[in-house]
DNA sequence: TGTCATACCAGACAAATGTCTGTTATGCTG
DNA sequence: CAGCATAACAGACATTTGTCTGGTATGACA
């Protein structure tokens, strides 16, 4: 194996390391070595830990595998705040008794950077079914990422189940009790009977592919 | 270590694993083992080869750490393409010379799932701008994820290079030549003579954060 | 020229991890 | 009861993986 230019292969290395990271397949250093067809393992950790002085990765010691990705790496936008990617469970369709077993048996998951100071059982995912929030930008076939944990506020975008049906709407509390209102003209504001809903978090991100 | 009712255990193992996975951290045997105090590695592995029979994990064989999420838990849904996590560059601001360079300078990496027949260098991110496609659900601040591959084709919601800036519009192609039609009743469609616009790809995600 | 840093190689070693074989209970069932 | 399956244990062993120590070659620099 020919010797490269400083700081060449270390980077195509890195690029490599990362890119199994963001996978989920933290690869070990003989994996590496194959991958670049050296043929010394200790070229691959030379690599390696030089990356860990230089910041570029993290690794857990005593450990095999334990390679990892710096925060700053999986972080999305530098005003986004920090946190790790995470596989959200993504529901489909949620009937009311069944909402505590569809997060059981999710349709997938969804990799969705949430912040460090939440759990990852805070989160879920949910496809958006009918018109009554478009003029919100969300449309039907979306999928809306639903943070579950602290009590609901006036004015935020919420997911609330209601006869059997989870519906996305706009949350207004007032001396009135609850409203639900859709952001249409086309549809009617719901102000469901106390009891009758429960909301089960607010909207914190939307996703949409677009064919 | 007292005999658990049948299953029970079994269920309990399933569950770690799978969060543990689901962190992007497979464990090891002897680490289920310290988690729910067996003291025999055997009993985890006895737990670990039947769920595999049962198909609730995947092993990759002749590897420490191996065992896996089967597909319908790792991929984001079950009628999406198949395909990596990779790193998209997100630009902001996208002047008219500056576009290869601000590739190469991103002002963070967004996590996307790209299809195995790309590449990742085929995509890049970009901050939406205006109220111009409000229309179709895309907002100002939201991230359009653009893939700069193939020929344009009418119909496609795009990215356009012109006037030195990058806009987001729906792109129709007729014998007048090129259209870039908003998607709000408030703005005029643009027909830019040729030479002057640079289609740079189509957009296939959109992603927006709530506050 | 000598020194230093970097890239890479070679092989031994040790720790982490997975695999195997055999054993002891317990409950179920014919 | 005998037979069978399951849950758990015990310890040896093999493989994978990380670590260490030392070596060769090349370029930069004083």
């Amino acid at each position: 194996m020919p010797k490269t230019p400083p700081g060449q292969t270390r980077n195509r290395v890195f690029r490599f390391v990362r890119d199994c990271l963001l996978r989920g397949d933290s690869p070990s250093l003989r994996e590496v070595q194959r991958h670049f067809g050296f043929r010394a393992v200790e070229t691959v950790r030379a690599h390696l830990t030089a990356l860990v002085e230089e910041g570029r990765l993290i690794k857990e010691p005593g450990r095999a595998r334990g390679y990892r990705l710096p925060k700053r790496f999986s972080s999305p936008a530098p005003d986004w705040p920090t946190g790790r990617l995470q596989p959200v469970p993504l529901l489909g369709e949620v009937a009311a008794g069944g909402f505590e077993e569809a997060i059981e048996n999710p349709e997938g998951n969804l990799p969705v950077e949430i912040p460090d100071s939440r759990d990852l059982s805070d989160y879920f995912a949910l496809r958006v079914r009918g018109e009554s929030m478009s003029g919100a930008g969300i449309l039907p076939g979306d999928t809306v990422i639903v943070e579950r944990r602290g009590t609901p506020v006036s004015g935020q975008i919420v997911v609330a189940l209601l006869e059997e049906e989870a519906t996305v709407k706009r949350l207004h509390l007032g001396q009135d009790g609850m409203e639900l209102r859709p952001e249409n003209p086309g549809f009617d504001t719901l102000r469901p009977p106390p009891g009758t809903c429960r909301i089960l978090g607010r909207v914190v991100e939307l996703r949409r592919q677009i064919r």
